[in-house]
DNA sequence: AATCACCCGTAATCTCATTCGGTGGTGCTC
DNA sequence: GAGCACCACCGAATGAGATTACGGGTGATT
């Protein structure tokens, strides 16, 4: 549980993989460190605000698409 | 400019009013200070990834809701 | 066998998420 | 006009976690 930081990693790194890009090109240009990035598409680390908002930039998509997943059961009553 | 921040504060104050819950409500649901929730809201402070998941399960939407702002400018070039 | 892309631990730094106490302001309503 | 509800704002304190660097290890590919 508490998976929301394995979601965004997987989505992260699901994109990272169309735009056919390498940790290290990703990183470099989102201006954080290969190591960090690979916690993240792990889920292990979360990013700040900020990092978030640079990845969407360098992505060119808007922040929600980094959170765009399969719903996490929608209340089951 | 890096106003993710305001972007959220503002679509949480949004979605708390629609709701029409007080800051004392909201803030005792999800589980954090009145004061803090108050921070956010004002675009001061940002949530961590855990405070963020709980928000949108108090809320009862998914977690995206809550990014879902007017885009910030798509690339204009 | 050398390079590439990545995972994985660990340890360090230092920002910042989060809290609390207090104050003050606005707009009710009684 | 005192009372309450709701909220902004201000320090100041503390613990957590965002972020880094290093060293080693795996499985491809060439």
């Amino acid at each position: 549980m508490a998976s929301l930081r394995k979601d965004f990693g997987n989505r992260l790194l699901a994109i990272r993989r169309e735009r056919k890009l390498t940790q290290e090109q990703f990183a470099e240009h989102v201006g954080i460190s290969v190591d960090f990035l690979s916690l993240i598409e792990r889920g292990i680390n979360a990013p700040s605000f900020e990092t978030i908002e640079q990845m969407a930039k360098s992505l060119r998509v808007p922040v929600k698409a980094l959170f765009e997943f399969p719903e996490r059961r929608p209340v089951s009553r």
